[in-house]
This record gives structure tokens, C-alpha cells and sequence, in this order.
DNA sequence: TTTGTTTTGTGATTTGTATCACTAAACTTT
DNA sequence: AAAGTTTAGTGATACAAATCACAAAACAAA
């Protein structure tokens, strides 16, 4: 089989609403890109000329602030695509946020010029669009209810449940110091509130790695 | 002049940009309204079969969680339409957000249907709701920003700031505890802070009403 | 003018989280 | 195996903000 084979049945199988023509253009004149897994894929104050369409893999997007301040925003999974990456793109403007790959990713990068000109000639393009824009915009929501409403105990039990549904497994590899970078608090507090969930028995930790048990 | 004409006048002020069939599209199929100051109209959990398109006055719109919390995500000028009321429309869901007028605001409510309609058909129109997702999606970045990283002395002066810019005014006329609650904070904290800016000269207080000095 | 209501001011106390300081455990490298 | 590095655990303290409690203005209504 050949690659173009691959990334055509890629973009079908993540993209199924999408028309024959529109998966044919987006072909044409998109460009395939992989990633590593904790590459970098945006940064900050970096111009946007491409939207991303993701194949495979898994996207984390963060707000970073002036200060070095960071949270994260939301995942991106396949068949989902960045929404400020399409209206920073529609408009030449400097991207306001950072995104990370978590697992090995395969993304379609296409040009905004071919953005727009589809909106008109593609009604599963458009759909999409508003989708997409309509998805991240309640995603943004939560995390936004989360921080305004939430205490630091509730706010990390939805961002284990977030890691979860997102990595679709039981077991978080990650730091106690990261989880604090992306809930924007210290490693300590990190610590003890998940010190205390294990006494509980919602999960047990490890070296680099949370095992979810009841949640 | 007969009632038509105004209506058109002031479509054609507040969206300079649109094309002349479209303005003509959105007399023909929109439905004018006009509200009081105060007056609520959007609530959370309500269904949205149309647009807003505000065409004079101030309108704020804010997000509740289920216990009955809210505060300010941003302001609706003359000009601007909510993006979450695209979106929710598109989808036929309900609203996640309550939405009130600041003083008597006039608007165009526009129907779903011809909302995708005239996305393929009139560029303007299409390049307005790109724009209009964009804006709200930074001014909603701006809001999460702001929650997460700033204390609360920080929060009420960017809250005064913008009140001053979408109000055009230097005296807010408002209570502590209508700020507190649109920052999700209490009454006497930010009575305390008040008081704190208005011993350092940057404003003065009086009852109902903050009059904005050095900001 | 008196009474009632809303808004504002302010001390005292509590709470959640952040920060500091240090130790211990788990891996990695030499 | 020893030394170094990263990650995690935990007490002590600091601090912003929330809550409680009550008084004093400012205004409205009787």
C-alpha cells in the first residue's frame, strides 16, 4: 500500500463526514507531519499559517502567560482541530497559546487560503468549522467554570479524569511537578492532595505515574 | 423618516462592512427588538433558535454553574454579535451563558437558517462570524487569564478598566456587591480594596457609584 | 420625622493554598 | 557499589481571601 493510500484512509477514518472532493483537496495541497511524543508544536507569540488537522496521536494545548505562567486549555484528539489556530490563521495573527504533542502524532497541516475558499464549497468543511469552533469554545468554558468556581481538590479530579478519557488508560505517566505546571499551583499542594486520594483508595502513585482506581 | 429607514440607518452604522444585499437579507428575515436597561435575555439553559446582532447599547455576558455562581466573560458592543449563540444555534443547544443589557440596547435577532445561508453566499458575512469567533475567543482567553493568574487587586482594576471602556464613562454606577458577584468574590474584599485605591487617589467612592480617577 | 432598607466600612477569625526547608526514596550514571 | 539526580513526602510558616459579626452611613417610604 502505498503512503498516499495510508494518509488518505488516516484522514477518512478520523474524518468521516468529510466529501470524496474535500478529502481529495485536502490531500493536494495539505502536508503531512509527524511528531514525537512531548514535541513542541506551537509556541507562543509564533504566526500561524496553517490550520492542523489531527490523524492520530494526541495534542495538548496550554495558555502561557508573559510571566512563564501556563495552564492547559484542553486535548485535541483525531478528527478534532484547533480552533484558534483557524481564527488566528483566517486573521495573520500571532498565536496566543502553546501546544504539545503527548503521544507520537500524525497531523495534516493545511493552508488557511484553502480554509476559506472550502467554507463556500464544502458543506462538511463548514459543519466542521463551526464544530470545531462550537467544541473548543464549551471546552474552554469548563476549564474556564473550573478555575473560577472550583477549590484545588475538585479541579485536580477533573484533570485526572480529563487525562484519562484523553489517554484512554488508567495509568498517568507523568510528574506530581508537572500536574502542577498545568493546574498553574506547586508540586506540594500536588503532593499532599493526591497523598490524600490514595489514602482514600481512588488511585495509587508511583515514581512518574498515578494508577486510577475509582474515579 | 418611517421606522424602517431608522432600523436600516443603524444596521448600516453599527456593520459598515456589510454588502448591500445582505443588510437587505437581514431586514427582510431578522426580527428587531429592544430592551431595557437590565433586562435579561439570555438565560443558562435556555434554547437558541437565533443570532443577536447588537445594534446600540451594551450588553454583559456571563457564565453560571449549576450552584448558582457567575461572573463576567465580557461585554457586547454595537457592532458585535455572541459567538456562543452561533454556535449554540447551529447546533440547536442549549445556552451555557445568561446574557443582560447595561443600558437600553436595540437588536437584530436573526434566524439559524439563513445564518449557514448567508455564510456561502455574502463573503462579509462570512469574514463576520470569523471575526466574530475570534474576538470572543480572545476576550474569553483574556477573562481565563486573568482568573487563573492575577489576585484579586489586579482582577477588579482590569474589571473597572474594561467597565470604563465599554460604558464610555469614568462613573461606574454600580454596588460592591454587584462587582463582587461579577468576580465571583465577596462583598467585603472588595470593599476593602476599593477602599485602598481610593486612599492611594485612583478613584473615589460613593454610593452606587465609583468615580474613576488615575486608571 | 421616624422607621425601614440598602449599601458601605471595618475588626476578628478561619481557611485554603503558597512558600520555605528539609528528608527520603527511586531511579541514573559513573 | 557509590555518587549524583530527579521525584516525592511532610512539617512549619506566611498570606490572600472568605467568612462572621456588627456598626454606620445613605437613601426611601411611612
Amino acid at each position: 500500500m502505498s503512503i498516499q493510500q495510508l494518509h488518505d484512509d488516516l484522514l477518512r477514518k478520523s474524518y468521516p463526514l468529510f466529501e470524496d472532493g474535500l478529502i481529495d483537496e485536502i490531500e493536494e495541497t495539505g502536508e503531512y507531519r509527524t511528531f514525537q511524543a512531548n514535541d513542541v508544536l506551537m509556541r507562543k507569540g509564533q504566526f500561524i499559517r496553517s490550520t492542523m488537522l489531527v490523524l492520530n496521536g494526541l495534542i495538548k494545548v496550554y495558555r502561557e502567560d508573559d510571566e512563564g505562567n501556563e495552564f492547559l486549555m484542553y486535548y485535541l484528539k483525531p478528527g478534532e482541530a484547533c480552533a484558534l489556530s483557524m481564527v488566528c490563521a483566517a486573521k495573520q495573527e500571532a498565536s496566543p497559546i502553546m501546544a504539545k504533542t503527548v503521544a507520537e502524532t500524525e497531523v495534516m497541516l493545511v493552508p488557511v487560503d484553502s480554509m476559506s475558499e472550502w467554507m463556500s464549497k464544502y458543506k462538511s468543511w463548514y459543519q466542521f468549522v463551526i464544530e470545531t469552533y462550537r467544541s473548543r469554545f464549551d471546552e474552554l468554558l469548563i476549564t474556564l467554570d473550573n478555575v473560577a468556581f472550583r477549590s484545588m481538590d475538585e479541579r485536580l479530579e477533573f484533570y485526572l479524569k480529563r487525562a484519562k478519557d484523553a489517554q484512554k488508560t488508567n495509568t498517568l505517566e507523568i510528574s506530581h511537578q508537572e500536574i502542577a505546571n498545568e493546574l498553574n499551583t506547586s508540586r506540594e499542594v500536588i503532593s499532599r492532595l493526591l497523598k490524600k486520594m490514595e489514602q482514600k483508595g481512588r488511585l495509587s502513585l508511583h515514581r512518574n505515574a498515578i494508577e486510577l482506581k475509582n474515579l
